[in-house]
DNA sequence: AACACCAAGATTGCATACGATTTGCCCAAT
DNA sequence: ATTGGGCAAATCGTATGCAATCTTGGTGTT
């Protein structure tokens, strides 16, 4: 299960670019494992949305269509206030401090220059997100949230403007200061707006047909 | 894929009891296909949360826990007001006119005695949600619904104490007639009434310790 | 009589083999 | 020159075989 885990984090860090095409034979021989269970953890992948599979032709690094980028963040808008509202109610003293740990690093990334302090720092405010719906407590919509935020890091790897910043460093820690004062309320409304901006920030002109670009885009 | 629908079917609608084991072979052989493409189908319902594995062991329809079901209506109070909020705006004559036969016929169900009405009507009622999440247009909340709505029917299966009549009927023409009228705001409350009952009607208390009453109800 | 241990049976986990489908290329015909 | 057909290579879909692990029944000892 380690080599979904792998390559789940490869392409949320976009490492692997949508499009890609990822074989059955060559994921198997990369991790020294028969296809057998290379193609369990790309049948895992694609049921989470982060690979699309087209029979007898293999599976690819999905490619979501504007619309779909939509409905991730309609999504995402939706959940993620009860997800704050919830946390609120649980959210421990050494939670907060384990917040203040992970901003601090998102914080360090977003000084350091390089394609990999980009992915960490990308990584890193997907963490965010995950983090809370991890003090939230309910493990059902904690793996929703788990597909979303690594769709959305999809998403924001082919439509996003301004490169990485996306995701504000600042709001975060908005979000956290109103859950301290457990104003959860306004943590609510912080988090809308914080989905709010990095939606806005993507490009979601409908340049796609319907999948003749898709080829286009794979090159 | 249709033998995972075949399944699943089965499940939401009881005829397989929560707990039952599902062998690799024995479901290969019952539609007459090999392990692999078994294995395939019972990973996706464990993916799904329908079917729950265990390593060496074989996979055995889940038998979920009263915090999990907690969990479960606690997710579907988050999101279907959501889905309702988005149908409003989206609901057409058609669509009122297709829900409301689909209203006839868990009527009709509902009159009806015996287990295979019993059944048809536990169905029925689901996909008022499902059909719900439809027309609100977003894929992945219809995906997340689907989910919901077939572990909330395991649920129901294992905690229910008035039997079927749980998913009230009245409640679903309530909502669609505030639908009809345009009035989102009381489509959505009504629907959190709704989910509220449905969970009012379960008895949730603590009845399993750790594992050994898996053993117990799966008999 | 109760407990512990061991062996046989069964079932899953994984790898490999074979058949089917698609793709890309080459060549011929218009 | 372009288009159409056909052949070969590659890749997926599925079946089956073998090894590893767990369960279960029996047997011997305390």
């Amino acid at each position: 299960m380690a080599i979904r885990e792998t390559l789940r984090n490869a392409i949320i860090d976009r490492r692997l670019a949508p499009g890609t095409k990822l074989s059955e034979s060559e994921v198997g021989s990369l991790f020294d494992v028969s296809r057998t269970v290379a193609r369990a953890a790309l049948q895992m992948l694609a049921f989470e949305g982060l690979v699309k599979t087209e029979r007898n032709r293999g599976a690819f690094v999905s490619n979501p269509s504007p619309e779909e980028a939509r409905q991730i963040f309609a999504s995402r808008r939706l959940i993620e206030p009860g997800i704050v509202a919830a946390a609120v109610e649980r959210i421990t003293p050494e939670d907060i401090a384990k917040f203040r740990r992970q901003l601090d690093e998102e914080q360090r990334y977003l000084n350091e220059r390089g394609p990999a302090a980009r992915r960490a720092e990308i990584k890193a405010s997907g963490d965010f997100h995950l983090m809370l719906a991890s003090v939230a407590g309910n493990v059902i919509l904690q793996r929703f949230m788990d597909e979303l935020v690594a769709r959305s890091s999809l998403v924001i790897a082919l439509y996003g403007r301004s490169g990485v910043s996306s995701c504000g460093h600042s709001e975060h820690t908005a979000v956290l200061d109103a859950l301290e004062k457990g104003d959860g309320e306004r943590a609510a409304k912080l988090m809308i707006h914080h989905i709010d901006h990095i939606e806005a920030d993507l490009d979601l002109q409908l340049k796609q047909g319907s999948g003749l670009k898709d080829a286009l885009s794979l090159a």
